[in-house]
RNA sequence: CGCGGGGUGGAGCAGUCCGGUAGCUCGUCGGGCUCAUAACCCGAAGGUCGUAGGUUCAAAUCCUGCCCCCGCAACCA
């Protein structure tokens, strides 16, 4: 007989960057889930991979003065290594670099284009010499460059478009009649708002990024990412390759793991695409939350701490995939703290799971010398153990296909809190004073390790390095953690248990928080004082400007002013307003730095201005400003206004 | 009136669709136990369910106004 397939991505990540703990997230999310499918038996297919070309990649290899392949070379080989530590059992890893993949898209793209689903245009719009870039009618203002305020010409860039558009209804229609193709659910209507807005035709190709795929009749352009991206679900499959034949086996996908903000395109413009090659559909879509870390987004500031590398390396990689399974509600946004995934370690892993694993070998070796004799005693508490353990299985698979990964862990550890609760109602060390108890005591233990079998079973998809540590000690085959051998509770012949080291040691949650907060002090300082080092690895390349000459530089007037008024605009959130004296005159000038400073902060003070610069309407043109306050960027996205002592006057030049 | 998410014991969340004892995890306090990783088990304290009204026998839950936080959009020259 056939075995049942199950066929899981996750999104492509794109390696502009080393990936950060979100990554791990999704891509660990996805392993639980192949991991738990694969143990029922599935022939499953668990794909992850990178998205390599684009605009991004090719300013970052340049600003390292390598060439966009070398520089996405290295990042993957990282990745790699990263979803090796994490134990990531990901069946192929598919680049958008790799050959067989451009193969496929530019057939892809070949295909739609001779059938008219994509279609030469141009990306009509204005262009603004200056600024070299082009502006929608909706993005000018007053009809003039939104960047710059000066006269736009009437342009067009000559692009290739699909016609989602053409799609619009069948994809509405889509959501109707797979009511869970969009989970969770909350997401949908927002597709569906997007949709009904209008769709307009996506744009997928373009003449200025060299870094991409060639649209292969017409090579001045490449193909726009998404088409790109997109289509390695199926080129990793052979679709449209020959590297590859699994496409008949596995495609449709059961289901695409995706982030939020990339929702939209794997529900819109994926669907669509497909139906245009006249293919089947993905049969879910699940746009998950984001991890954000304590006080903010993700930021490179905050450095090694959210570093997996670093976490797996001095917790462990279980613990990490437990936490991040356990801890952030599938579906919404999770908060990281080091203080949660230490009390996570603690609370759950170590005093529940691995301390009942610890107190039962224990017993088991104390009492019997490690060897359970056949005769047992049922007793009291029995049934309820039983029925418990016994109902596991199927509750957490049901939680798996919905997608509750931490409901799922919830349903094993209350089988383990249960059997702990049991140890205190059956008090083997009671019994144990008793020769004429034995069989019961060896009864209680038995059902103990029972429970323990299951969780062991269970836990493997998440934990794949603690379960078989589980099996050992228990006396168990390491191969028989499967859900079909299984059983009933109560099923397993005998056991004969060796004792091993804690499974979690608990960790002195003050010591380590403040030993973190030394390693993180000790990392700024290294930061700090090297700043002629070469690129740390971590750190931001700075991204250069081409040079200027110092005529071009003279063409800034560079004037310090004194703030006379400064408001918060009730209608933003981002910008104060300011009136500023130049030395001749009072003039305004917006500046979006509402978030870090209150107006009294500034008022009075001497800032430097750029005083040459094209007034520019603001707020729809409910405001004009006239100028820009200089202020530095800091690391959490905010800013440093520059000021200078009030003995300089209003007016003065700066050079 | 731009769009959306949210405001529930100290922390983090569930409950809100389909009104009727406010639940879970962590923390705190008290007790029990001693097999175990100062772990385990039991119990307790602690909540005007953002706010003001309305509907109802009854509102965290339904309706209206308002306040606050967070995204997005507008936008940070």
């Amino acid at each position: 007989m056939e075995k049942k397939t199950y066929y899981i991505t996750t999104p492509i990540y794109y390696p502009s960057d080393k990936l950060h703990i979100g990554h791990s997230y999704t891509t660990v999310a996805c392993d639980a889930l192949a991991r738990y499918k694969r143990m029922q038996g599935y022939d499953v297919m668990f794909l992850t991979g990178t998205d390599e070309h684009g605009q991004k990649i090719q300013d970052k290899a340049a600003a390292k003065g390598v060439t966009p392949q070398q520089y996405v070379d290295e990042i993957v080989a990282g990745i790699k290594e990263l979803w090796k530590l994490m134990n990531i059992s990901n069946d192929r890893f598919v680049r958008t670099t790799d050959v067989y993949h451009i193969e496929s898209c530019q057939k892809i793209f070949t295909q739609l284009y001779e059938q008219g689903d994509i279609y030469k245009g141009c990306y009509k719009g204005h262009y603004c010499k200056p600024c070299e870039s082009f502006w929608t009618d909706s993005q000018l203002v007053d009809g003039k460059c939104p960047d710059c305020g000066r006269e736009v010409y009437e342009a067009e860039e000559e692009a290739y478009f699909f016609k989602t558009s053409k799609y619009a209804d069948r994809l509405l229609q889509l959501y109707e009649d797979v009511p869970d193709f969009i989970q969770p659910e909350t997401r949908k209507n927002e597709m569906i708002a997007f949709i009904k807005q209008g769709l307009q035709d996506t744009c997928v190709s373009r003449t200025t990024v060299p870094w991409g795929i060639p649209v292969p009749f017409d090579t001045k352009h490449t193909m726009y990412v998404w088409v790109d991206a997109l289509s390695n679900y199926i080129s990793a499959l052979g679709y449209g390759n020959d590297t590859y034949h699994d496409y008949e086996k596995f495609w449709p996908a059961d289901i695409h793991m995706v982030g939020k903000e990339i929702l939209r395109f794997h529900t819109i413009l994926w669907p669509a695409m497909l139906m245009a090659l006249g293919l089947p559909l993905p049969k879910r879509v699940f746009g998950h939350g984001w991890l954000l870390l304590e006080g903010g987004k993700m930021s490179k500031s905050k450095g090694n701490v959210v570093d997996p590398v670093v976490l797996c390396g001095r917790y462990g990689t279980d613990a990490i995939r437990y936490f991040l399974l356990r801890e952030i509600p599938f579906g919404n946004d999770g908060v990281f703290s080091n203080e949660a995934l230490i009390a996570r370690i603690n609370s759950d892993l170590a005093n529940d799971l691995g301390n009942l694993l610890s107190r039962t070998v224990a017993m088991v070796e104390k009492y019997f010398g490690g060897v359970l004799p056949a005769e047992r005693q049922a007793g009291d508490f029995d049934d309820e153990l039983a029925q418990l353990v016994n109902a596991m299985p199927a509750a957490v698979t049901k939680c798996m296909d919905s997608l509750q990964l931490p409901q799922a862990l919830a349903e094993i550890f209350k089988g383990i809190q249960r059997a702990n609760k049991y140890i205190d109602e059956t008090a083997p060390w009671v019994l144990a004073k008793n020769e004429a108890n034995r069989p019961r005591l060896a009864a209680v233990l038995y059902n103990l390790c029972e429970t323990l079998r299951f969780a062991a079973t269970l836990l493997q998809p998440f934990m794949p390095q603690t379960a078989p540590k589980m099996a050992e000690q228990l006396g168990l085959n390491v191969n028989s953690l499967t859900y079909d051998a299984l059983g009933a509770f109560g099923s397993y012949a005998g056991y004969t248990v060796h004792k091993g080291e804690a499974l979690f040691p608990r960790i002195d949650a003050e010591k380590e928080l403040e030993e973190l907060r030394m390693e993180e002090a000790k990392n700024k300082a290294a930061a700090a004082s090297a700043p002629s080092a070469p690129v740390a690895e971590d750190s931001e390349p700075i991204e250069h400007l081409p040079e200027i000459t110092f005529d071009d530089f003279s063409k800034v007037e560079l004037r310090v002013a004194k703030v006379l008024t400064c408001e918060k605009l009730p209608e933003s959130k981002k910008l104060l307003k300011f009136t500023l004296f130049d030395g001749e005159r009072e003039r305004t000038i917006l500046s979006g730095i509402a978030k870090w400073y209150e107006p009294e902060d500034l008022i009075g003070k001497n800032v430097a201005i750029v005083a040459n610069l094209a007034p520019r309407p603001m707020m729809k043109g409910k405001y004009v400003s006239e100028g820009m306050i200089l202020s530095a960027d800091m690391p959490d996205g905010g800013a440093k206004v520059t000021i200078y002592p009030d003995d300089v006057k209003p007016g003065a030049g700066i050079c």
